[in-house]
DNA sequence: AAAAAAG
């Protein structure tokens, strides 16, 4: 199979065998490449295919390393960990209130937490009641490495936290027999601000039925029941707090998979449960094996007065994520699931203090969650030693291992001090990957069909509700769209890599909450994050490859909830005609007969004419001089609509076809209803 | 011809 690999000219193959992913004779896989934009990489991407947009994959591997796939299993689920900020109302006019130098970026970040807390004490007499009320020693001495969350400078951590006690500089030895097993005492108020959020209130029992196959000799058989697997009190006690009933079935197929301590790889979507079928395991994981080597190696750094590796942490695992809002997400997850444990959480991502960033893992970091450029700087700051990384998550790991990440990824994995793999575990998880790394399996789909009498039943207007996500390719376009939308009175927002991180955060939140139910945004907010109610996908520009239409279309219709995906077509998206064609047909969704004429002309084209496609394709935004502001006016610019629903809608919110339809969700459980209109010039 | 991720 490697050499295979290596032949291959497929990138995330050749990186995946740089990774140390694959067996080591292919090593050398990964030289000679050169960088292939996303609008150029649709022909080989669709040779390739994905797993696009199904969930499903699950692929075990025997530790060490990846074996080729030998030991498969297939899943698919979906979770619902979405955030709940508090919704106010909408209405059209609302001003946008996250422009502007207002103040307070730490204290409202994320916006899932309302209420800034201001501990600045150590708490250590109560502190120690409640450890005793818990069976604990009261007078245990917590290793200020690990546990201090006091006195911080970031208030949402505070809030009465574990608020171990203890002052740093007194460390005594007995914390080396902490058992990291036992919970430590609850705290109420942490507690509220970590799980008060709303929560699935899904059925999952529906899902019971859904088919999966698992194949692979070696595989750890699936759990259909949180306590068919041992992960101890910590864990069993967050998962009552968190409410989940039963695992979705990706956690179903992924935790027994990490707790055997086997590699893994799994494809699926974002609010399929992924976060968790992780975190679950490894935490429990780390709980039972507790902090090791990272303990003696930490204290020592602390210990040393120089310049360098002062205060050094060294995590356990180490999850990487492909945008900095992600990573938050993922990090305010993982604190619910470190809930009453010694394992303290920390973030670590760019456009933020990073003297902020480093005073908190000096208080101690056993889970590091970041992305790579900001990890990197860390580590060559001496802040972060990955010595003890034993279990490595890359999260949307198909943009992880894309160019543009390659360097940094290969930096933190290969070219520093984290264990070789068989001694790492290495946990892969995205909605797409392509297809020569399913080992020559074909990703199982999921379908389930659902008839939608009248999408007038369930009218999607965009209000706090039903919020709707609105793409765009490129960052000004957003912008000059964004500012559209408000002159037209939307309230709305927008998102995109040239906001400072304190302007994404804060529409990030906006849009959470329902305050500005009309989010604009880049490919920044295409992958991961989860987003409760996001009713309405747009793509106002359709991305250039598929899977980048398959991410952003999984923002919608998650956790048994119907979505709806809006694409505006025109002649510049040549580039993904086939590809969308291909995915409406497999997922079963009426074809525009436009669309396929188009699919067929255009194949037709480029294979009897191979240069012409150079001109003919390529990337699909708008001019946005023609946009307000430089012209012409959105509403009726002649958006034609062909196919699917019939009407002129024009470009609003919340007025659809009246036709109803039905629709196969191959992708996620509540499935996403794409329909595709021509925009011509 | 782009986005993202370090500053």
């Amino acid at each position: 199979m490697s050499h295979v690999v290596v032949d291959s000219s497929h990138r995330l193959d050749q990186q995946f065998a740089a990774l140390d992913l694959n067996p080591a004779d292919v090593q050398g896989g990964g030289t000679g490449r050169r960088y292939i934009p996303p609008h150029l990489r649709n022909k080989e991407a669709s040779k390739n295919g994905e797993c696009a947009g199904r969930d499903g994959l699950i692929r075990a591997f025997n530790s060490p390393g990846w074996d080729g796939g030998r030991s498969n299993g297939f899943v698919n689920g979906y979770h619902d960990n979405r955030m709940n900020g508090d919704r106010n109302s909408f209405g059209r006019g609302l001003p946008r209130n996250d422009r502007g130098g207002r103040g307070g970026f730490r204290g409202n970040r994320g916006g899932s937490f309302t209420q800034p807390l201001h501990n600045g004490g150590w708490n250590a007499v109560a502190t120690r009641d409640v450890y005793t009320s818990f069976g604990g020693r009261s007078d245990r001495g917590k290793s200020a490495f690990f546990n201090d969350r006091g006195a911080g400078t970031r208030p949402r951590f505070e809030c009465g936290g574990f608020s171990t006690a203890g002052n740093t500089r007194w460390v005594e030895e007995s914390r080396d027999e902490e058992d990291w097993s036992k919970p430590l005492s609850p705290n109420e108020r942490l507690e509220l601000e970590l799980f008060s959020g709303s929560n699935t209130g899904i059925n999952f029992e529906k899902y019971d039925d859904i088919p999966v196959e698992a194949t692979g000799s070696n595989s750890p058989p699936h759990i259909e029941s949180f306590h068919d697997v041992d992960m101890g009190e910590i864990i069993m006690g967050n998962i009552t707090l968190s409410r989940y009933t039963r695992p979705t079935p990706v956690q179903k197929y992924a935790i027994p998979i990490i707790k055997a301590q086997r590699d893994l790889m799994a494809c699926a979507q974002t609010g399929s449960g992924k976060t968790a079928a992780f975190l679950l395991p490894v935490l429990s994981q780390i709980y039972t094996e507790g902090p090791g080597e990272a303990l003696q190696a930490a204290k020592a750094s602390a210990q040393d007065n120089g310049k360098y590796g002062r205060r050094k942490q060294y995590p356990l695992s180490l999850v990487l994520a492909p945008t900095r809002e992600l990573a938050l997400q993922i990090y305010d997850e993982a604190r619910k699931f470190a809930y009453r444990s010694r394992v303290r959480p920390c973030v670590v991502y760019g456009g933020a203090d990073i003297g902020q960033q480093i005073r908190d893992l000096e208080r101690g970091c056993h889970l590091l969650v970041a992305t790579p450029g900001r990890l990197v700087d860390m580590m060559e700051r001496g802040k972060i030693g990955l010595d003890y990384c034993k279990y490595l998550v890359l999260d949307e790991a198909d943009r992880m291992l894309d160019m543009g990440f390659e360097p940094q990824i290969r930096r933190i994995v290969e070219q520093d001090t984290m264990p070789q793999k068989g001694i790492r575990h290495t946990m892969m998880f995205s909605a797409t990957f392509p297809k020569e790394i399913q080992v020559h399996r074909p990703c199982i789909w999921y379908s389930i069909c659902i008839y939608v009498p009248s999408p007038d039943a369930s009218p999607l207007f965009a209000g706090k509700d039903s919020l709707t996500l609105v793409f765009v390719e490129t960052k000004k376009g957003a912008d000059a769209l964004e500012d559209f939308l408000y002159r037209e009175g939307y309230a709305c927002t927008s998102i995109h890599g040239d906001r400072s991180q304190r302007d994404r955060e804060e529409a990030l939140h906006q849009f959470r909450s329902g305050r500005c139910p009309i989010m604009v945004a880049t490919a920044v907010a295409a992958r991961g994050l989860d987003i409760s109610n996001v009713k309405h996908v747009i793509n106002f520009d359709l991305p250039s490859d598929i899977e980048e239409y398959v991410h952003r279309i999984g923002r919608t219709g998650r956790v048994g909830n119907l979505g709806l995906a809006t694409s505006f077509y025109n002649d510049k998206n040549n580039n993904i005609t086939k590809d969308l064609l291909d995915i409406l047909v497999e997922s079963k969704q009426e074809v525009p007969s436009w669309l396929e004429s188009l699919a067929y002309e255009h194949q037709h084209k480029s294979s009897s004419r191979g240069r012409s496609k150079r001109f003919s394709g390529g990337f699909g935004a708008r001019d946005y001089r023609q946009m307000p502001g430089g012209g012409s006016n959105f509403g009726n610019r002649g958006t034609r609509s062909m196919g699917v629903h019939g009407g002129n809608r024009g470009f609003g919110f919340g007025s659809f076809g009246n036709d109803g339809y039905s629709g196969n969700y191959g992708g996620s459980y509540g499935g996403t209803y794409t329909q595709v209109d021509w925009w011509g010039n």
